[in-house]
DNA sequence: GTCTTTCTCGAACGAACGTTCGAGAGTTTC
DNA sequence: GAAACTCTCGAACGTTCGTTCGAGAAAGAC
C-alpha cells in the first residue's frame, strides 16, 4: 500500500479557479439567475465536467460562502492572537471586514448577498460559521462596553449597525474615489465609539456640558 | 366623443394587488429565481392574464421599485415641510425610512435587494429618484455639518455609513425582540450625530481631556 | 338589439435550465 | 504490458422558464 499521500493533485486549484469563476458570476448576476452554463463558459471547463466538482448548484453556492466565510474568521483569529486592548481590538475586527471585503469583492457581494438563497442541508453549516463569527464581534463589544458606558443601548442593535455600516460597503465602494479599507476602518471605528459609547441613545446632545464652543 | 373620462376603473386596485404578491415573492426567493407562474398562483390571476397588467418581468420589478421609492419619498417631503432644525430633520428622515421598512417589509427588501437585477431601459429612471433621495439625506448632513464640526470625514462616507446602518435593518430585524421604527430611528440618530459629528474620525478617543471618569 | 372597448385565460412557443450518463482520454500502480 | 484509478466531455433527459396568441366573456355606449 502506498503510503498515505494521495492528495488530489492540482484537482485542488481547479476547485478554486471554477470558484472564483462562480463567485464573480454569481456576484454580478444573482444567484438564482446564474446558470451553470454560464460559469462553464467563463471558466472553460465543460458543463459536465463542472459536476465532477461539487454535485449541485446548491453545493457550489456553499462552497463558495463556506470558503470565504472561514477564510475572514482564520485570518480575524491571527490577528486578534495576543492582543487584549477592547479598542484595538475592534479596530483590528472592522479592518480586518473590510480589507477582505475590498480584497474579495466578488466572494463578499456572494456572502452578503446570497444569504437566504442558501437551502437547507447547507443552510445550518453556514450558520453556525456566521453564528461564530458574529459572536466574536458581539464579545469585543461586551469588553468595551464592561464600563456601562453603553448600557442605554441594546447591544445587539449596536453591533447590528456596526455590521450594517461595514456590509453595506460591497453596495457603494468604488476604490478610484472612496478610502482604503484602513482608512474606511478608522473611520468606522471612530463613528461606532463615539456614537455607541460615548453619546447618548438619544437624538439631542444638548444638554451635557461637556460641549467645547 | 363622450367627455375625457375613461379611467381604469379598478383596474387601478388590480394592479396594486399584483405588484403586492409579487413583492412578496421577489422578497423572499429573489428576483431571478421567482417564476411569473408563481406570481400567477400566489395572486389568483391566469399567467397570461398577468401580461394585461405589465409588459414583461423587468417592468414588474421595476413597478414595484418605482413606487415604493415614490411612497417614501412622497411621506419623507411631507414630514420635513416646515422643519429647519437639522437635528430634527435628521430624526425625522431616518424614522421615516425605518417606518417605511417596517410597514412594507417585502418591498424594501426588494428595493434595498435586487439593485442590480433592473436592467437598462429602467435602471436610469430609478436612478434619478435614488438620486434625488441621496441628495436629500446629503443636504441635511451637510447643514448639520455647517459649523465644521466634522471635517475630518468625507460626507460622502458618513452618509453611506448611515444608509447602510438603515439599509442592514431588513437582514436583522425581528419585530418580536427588536425595537420598533422610533426607538430605532432615535438610537441610530445619536449614533451618527455622536459618532459622526462629535467625535474624531479616528479609533482612540484617549486625549480630548475631556473624559468624564 | 349591435358595436366597441376592456379584461381574462387555456394552450402553446422556443429557449434555457440543472442534472445525468456512458464513453473515453491520461495518469498511476503493479 | 494490463488493471485501476482520476479526470473530461458531448449528447441528451425532463422540466421550467418568459412570453405570445386568439378566442371569448363582461361591461358600457349607442
Amino acid at each position: 500500500m502506498p503510503d498515505r499521500a494521495p492528495i488530489p493533485r492540482d484537482t485542488e486549484a481547479k476547485l478554486e479557479h471554477i470558484l472564483r469563476h462562480a463567485a464573480n458570476i454569481f456576484a454580478s448576476r444573482g444567484f438564482g439567475a446564474s446558470s451553470i452554463r454560464e460559469i462553464s463558459r467563463s471558466s472553460g471547463v465543460s458543463l459536465s465536467g463542472l459536476y465532477y466538482y461539487f454535485e449541485s448548484k446548491q453545493k457550489l453556492l456553499y462552497l463558495i460562502q463556506s470558503n470565504a466565510f472561514t477564510s475572514i474568521l482564520q485570518s480575524l483569529e491571527a490577528r486578534l492572537e495576543g492582543v487584549r486592548d477592547p479598542q484595538r481590538r475592534l479596530l483590528l475586527f472592522i479592518q480586518n471586514h473590510l480589507e477582505y471585503f475590498m480584497e474579495h469583492p466578488a466572494e463578499m457581494k456572494v456572502l452578503s448577498h446570497e444569504e437566504d438563497a442558501i437551502e437547507e442541508p447547507f443552510r445550518k453549516e453556514l450558520l453556525s460559521i456566521k453564528r461564530r463569527y458574529y459572536t466574536l464581534a458581539r464579545g469585543i463589544f461586551d469588553e468595551l462596553n464592561r464600563d456601562g458606558r453603553a448600557a442605554h443601548l441594546s447591544p445587539r442593535v449596536a453591533v447590528l449597525c456596526l455590521y450594517g455600516m461595514m456590509n453595506w460597503v460591497y453596495k457603494w465602494h468604488n476604490p478610484k474615489v472612496d478610502p482604503g479599507a484602513a482608512e474606511l476602518a478608522e473611520s468606522m471605528t471612530g463613528i461606532f465609539l463615539h456614537g455607541v459609547l460615548n453619546g447618548s441613545g438619544r437624538a439631542r446632545p444638548a444638554a451635557p456640558g461637556g460641549n467645547k464652543p
